[in-house]
Formats: structure tokens, C-alpha cells, sequence
DNA sequence: GCTGGCACTCTCATCTATCGAGTGCTAATT
DNA sequence: AATTAGCACTCGATAGATGAGAGTGCCAGC
């Protein structure tokens, strides 16, 4: 069933008068509010058929209507405003977003900050990384018990391990260890690195006094440690500051759940989102502790495999549109910013600048 | 003024309960509790002096008795029971202790998660990084643009960048480089690093558009981005629990302070300590927003001039024998653990392991 | 110096009365 | 048929009022 242009916007107002008080809007203020000139009277007859339809609720029989999940999901769909940033908000991004580029955890620790200063929710950063291969492998000869690993990965990340032993090594064994390494490891994924592979890689060398299975064990350490997802939660603070947190319960208990990085991990991998931008409302959330609770959330690209997401988390009662817009800025900033300045810039060379959208 | 053993023994017997159950206590508990046998006539008697010295206040008159932060000094400088560990609390530490070598920073993650999950508040991690030196500097050729920069730092750490150029080298000048900057970026540190050394080594070189300025530019990012603190904060959700925190504003006000990695490398400098462990009580704490908190912190060395700190926030009301038994034996296994298996041990070659204590 | 006894104080929980926002319904109006 | 004014009704929130209980301070007696 379709519902009337009017009872959409009655309901939109209702929905956006909840965001921004908190508080069940009645009748009279609709009335007052809304464009629509009509008594409240002719508001509350309308109000009842959307509480029959399920858009609306009572918290108790004398009490003004709240949007239910099935209200927001309508008013998210149709009925909001795109919010438009302002310069103002699109330069305070821009400011804050103006790192230099760096490890990704630390990167992932600010976008995190950013993204929960500018929408004052609660926010987390994603990034998981696709399945490495190594691009190149070499060894440095430090002294005679000591020698560097250095791997350069598909991604264009670097890798490195310093190594002590407990034995002598010449520098020329280094040096073939090296070459043979080079060859034999360039282009390999986690998969290929097999017993085989390595004892191949033994013969070629000649016994090493078990270095070479060492090695290949690095090799592996490296593959396998990019391949998980890691994740940040920033401004778990700014919970307590929404009137539905003030129970320190249930704060608590979200919080709790948010500190889990597993938890993050399971939120930001829900499918693949087509669009830029997904909302999750209420009952929508698989997780039992969100299930009053919203999540929006962004993609992002980082080249070379690297997917990551940022969203915020906060009470169904969110300021849907405005976080909306901002998640959907940032990701779109940081896609640029780390698909231009991917390789670290070396100072001189040019530092990484995200570009001005307006 | 010296106070009686007696005035002691309440003292310790009104701290001890006022800690477990963070209600005022009174002269009837006491007189149950503690070992002395009079009546509670007498306790109320000696409370009353308690107070007047200001070791103990009342929140009213007709509630029974709160300890003062001069009250918890006292108990922590003389009362106190050492909390001796039990066999399950140290060998959950060292099962959750027993983590592989790995990144600093995910380390330390993993290190304030464990401190604040064993002791039930909130902890911090941080690492202080002593000036760095450059003990060897390589510059490994990829392709005609592309090398790789590699920094094996004075703390054994390695540093590496991957740079792109916008122009095209030959793998000779990449070699010559390598050895010019091997040479003469020895041992160098920041302040080591002028105008003057980097146009000496360029005269060494030879003109190479330069890249000399520019590789010299990347090994002052180096040392100058090591040697910032860096924490983090964990658990603080746990605030939640606690009853001082039920006022969400006051809970609020707090988390916001701890989130500021600022903060918290305020904190954790609290001059040198001498002992492994330091309790800082309500007001004795610089810090507005913790000036109704306690802090306890345990200082762990990690080798080659890295310091730690680890620390816990709670209410003044902490258990405060219990947290410095649990923080100093993991400040403890972590500074074994770090000399120990300060290189980074290969896979075959012995595994980083927490020795038991016991 | 210790103790039992007692009057006093102050908080907290419970209860009641009242207020007011907001509803739903009906009857009148357009 | 849609809109509106009017009105009785509901129900949470707020403010007092009341009583119970915990704990104190002090005094007189041992």
C-alpha cells in the first residue's frame, strides 16, 4: 500500500523533530512545524493511521509518536534530505584529513578520530587486505651473526625482520641466500610457499645450517599476518553523552560489545554494500547488542587490494543524512588520497594533498 | 603526630571495606570486622578522631565513615597487605602474556587489554622511545624508479620505505648511493643530520637530482617520528561498572580524558619513579579530570632505551593492593620478555617465552 | 578507658496527589 | 468526505509527605 504525499511528510517531520529532541513528538507541534496547514486534529487522525501502518509507536497510550525501525527505514530510503556539506564542514574534514601518510594502523587510529569528532558518534575504521604475494625478497648482510629481510610486497607495502643468530654467517652466504631468494620467492602467495618449495630452495643454496627453512618460515609469517583485517574504535566517549546512553548500562553494554575488535570486524563485513553508503537501523543488525542501535557505514579503496570501511555507530534516533554525508566524504577523501599518494612520498618528492572537492 | 596501632588497624579495616563494597562504613561493621574486640562504642570513639586528623570524612552526619585520599595514603604507604598472586592469577597473566614478538603498537595494544581485563578498570600502555641513532643504511634497487630505503635504527627496530620516482635511476647510482649513505649516515642522530653532512655527502655522490637531500629528508622522518610516545587505552568501558561512574556525565568526563592519547602521555610521565610501582591518589593527581581517581603505574624497561609504562584508572576507592601486585608482575614479565626476545626471533630459532615465575 | 543506652540526624524508599501533555472520539462545519 | 473544535480520558513525571533504618555523638556507669 502506498501512503499519501501528506502522511509522508508527516511522518519525515516527525522523524526529524525525534533526531534532533529526543523526545515523542506530539500532534500540535507538527501541526506548528510542518508546512502543511492543517489543524492537529486532522495531524492526530493521520498519526494514528501511520501507528496502524507501523511507521509510528507510543511509547504509552498519552505520549507523542516515536518512528519505529520501519519509520526510519522508510524516512532513510525517501523521504531525507540529502544534507549537503557545508564549506565549513568540507574544510574542517579536509583539515583534519591532511595527514601525511603513514603506517596504516596509526592512519586507521585518526581516520577513526575523525570520523567520530565530526559526526560525534562513537566510530570505527576498518581495513582488511586482500590476499598478499611477495614482490621481491631481499636479505642485507649486518655483521656476521646479524642480517636484515626486507620484503616487498604486492601491495607496495615493505616488510622487514632483523635477525640475530646464534651462529656465524659469511657475508658471500648472505649474498647467495639472497640472489637464491630472489629468484625462487618473487611472485609467491601464502599457498605456494610449500615443503617442496623450500627444500628446493635448499638445493639451490646448499646446506645452510637450517636457514633457509627459516627464511621461508618469515616468508610465510609476513603472508599470513597482512591477510587479517584489523580494526579501531574512536570516541567511544561520546556515547554517554546521548540521552538513550544515560542508563550506564546499556551503555556499557554497547560499549563493551564495540571494544571487541572481532565485533567491528563482523560489522563492517556485512556483504557487499553496492551503493557508497549502508544504513543499518534497529532490529536491522544481526548483533543482539545492536539491536537498538544504528550503523552507518562507508566504503573505501585503497588500491592494491586494500578495502576498508568507516563507520559510525549511534542510537536509531541518528542524525541519518548529515552522518551520511560526512562518512560518504571522508571515504571518498581517503579512496583519493590513498590511491594517488599509495607509494610514500619521499619528502620532496611531492607530499600527499587531498584534493579539494568543492 | 604518630596515631595509635589501634587508630591504624580501623583505619586499614574502614579502607579494606570501603574498597569492596564502596559504601560508607560504619562503627558496628568495624567492630565486627576488624580483630579488636571492643565495642562499637569505642570504635565510633576512635573513628571520630580519625576523622578530626583527617584520615576518614563522613558524606553527612549519620553515614558512616569514607576514607580520605590523605586516609588512602596511609593505607597504601603503611596498611596495606602485599597482595601476594595467586597460582591462577599469575598464570593467567602469563598465558595472556605469552604472545609472540610483534609490532610495538599492537603489542601494546594487547598489553593494556590484558592489564585491564585482569584487573577490572581501565588500563593505559604506553612505550617512550629514547633518541634514536642510525646504526645502517641501505638503499635496495627495485626498478628504474622504484627503490627501497632500509634503516636499521639503534633500538634494532628497522625502518623501511618504498619510494617511486618520477624519473628513472640506473642500479649503479642506487649502488653508489648505498654505499655513500652507509658510510656517512652511521651512527648519526637527528641533530646529526645538517645542511652541512647532507651536502658533503652529496658532493660524494655526485649530482643525483636530488635524491641525497631527499633520502636524508626520509631518515630525519625516521628518527624524529621514533622518538614520540605513543598509548593507548583499554577497557574503558569497564568505568561503566563501577559505581562511582553510574552518573553518566562524571563517567563522561573522564573516558573523554583518557581517550586523548595526549593525556595519557601526560600521565604516564609523572617524573621518574623510583620503585616499580606508583599510586597516585585523588588530588594528588595533576590532572582536573582525575582528581577523583586513583592511578596506579608499573614501569617496564623494554632494552635499548625503551621505556614503558603501564597503568590503571579507577576510582580513589581501588583496590589498590590487588592492582599493583597484578600491574608490577606484568610490568615485570614484559621487561623480561623484552630483553629477552628483543630481535626478532625466526621462526626455528626459539620462540619468545615468558618465564615462569614462580 | 571502655561500654551500653538513647536521643538525634539525615538519607532513601515508598506512597500519594497533582499537573499537564497528548490522545481518541464525537459532533459540527466546510 | 475531509477537516476542525471540543472534551473526557490516560498516564508519566514531579513534588511533597511519611516512615524506616543506619549511624552518629554523648552521657552516665562500670
Amino acid at each position: 500500500m502506498e501512503i499519501s504525499e501528506r502522511k509522508k511528510k508527516i511522518l519525515a517531520a516527525v522523524v526529524d523533530e525525534y533526531i534532533a529532541n529526543a523526545e515523542p513528538v506530539g500532534s500540535k507541534l507538527i501541526a506548528e512545524k510542518a508546512g502543511l496547514h492543517v489543524s492537529s486534529a486532522t495531524i492526530r487522525n493521520e498519526l494514528a493511521e501511520l501507528t496502524a501502518l507501523g511507521y509510528l509507536e507510543q511509547p504509552h497510550t498519552s505520549a507523542g509518536r516515536v518512528p519505529t525501525a520501519q519509520g526510519y527505514r522508510l524516512y532513510v530510503n525517501e523521504l531525507m534530505e540529502r544534507h549537503k556539506l557545508s564549506m565549513e564542514e568540507t574544510a574542517e574534514i579536509n583539515r583534519s584529513l591532511n595527514v601525511k601518510v603513514q603506517q596504516l594502523d596509526k592512519l586507521m587510529q585518526d581516520v577513526g578520530r575523525i570520523a567520530a569528532d565530526m559526526t560525534n558518534y562513537p566510530a570505527l575504521a576498518m581495513a582488511a587486505q586482500a590476499p598478499e604475494t611477495i614482490r621481491r625478497f631481499d636479505i642485507i648482510y649486518v655483521d656476521a651473526n646479524t642480517f636484515i629481510i626486507v620484503a616487498l610486497l604486492g601491495s607496495s607495502k615493505v616488510k622487514n625482520k632483523l635477525v640475530h643468530l646464534p651462529f656465524s654467517v659469511d657475508q658471500s652466504t648472505i649474498q647467495k641466500l639472497s640472489t637464491v631468494f630472489n629468484a625462487s620467492f618473487t611472485g609467491v602467495t601464502e599457498e605456494q610457499i610449500t615443503p617442496v618449495l623450500i627444500s628446493s630452495t635448499e638445493r639451490a643454496v646448499g646446506d645452510t645450517m637450517g636457514l633457509v627453512a627459516a627464511i621461508a618460515g618469515f616468508a610465510l609469517e609476513i603472508l599470513s599476518e597482512s591477510r587479517g583485517a584489523q580494526g579501531v574504535l574512536a570516541g567511544g566517549a561520546k556515547l554517554l553523552q546521548l540521552p538513550e546512553f544515560r542508563d550506564p548500562d546499556k551503555a556499557h553494554h554497547l560499549m563493551d560489545y564495540l571494544s571487541d575488535t572481532a565485533h567491528l570486524a563482523d560489522l563492517s563485513a556485512v556483504g557487499s554494500f553496492g551503493s557508497d553508503v549502508k544504513v543499518l537501523i534497529g532490529p536491522e543488525n544481526v548483533a543482539e547488542e545492536l539491536r537498538d542501535s544504528s550503523v552507518v557505514l562507508a566504503k573505501y579503496d585503497a588500491g592494491d587490494g586494500m578495502q576498508g570501511v568507516i563507520g559510525v555507530v549511534g542510537p536509531t534516533r541518528m542524525d541519518y543524512s548529515t552522518v551520511a554525508a560526512k562518512l560518504s566524504y571522508i571515504a571518498d577523501s581517503l579512496s583519493k588520497a590513498l590511491a594517488g599518494g599509495k607509494t610514500d612520498a619521499l619528502p620532496g618528492f611531492g607530499k600527499l594533498m587531498i584534493k579539494d572537492q568543492n
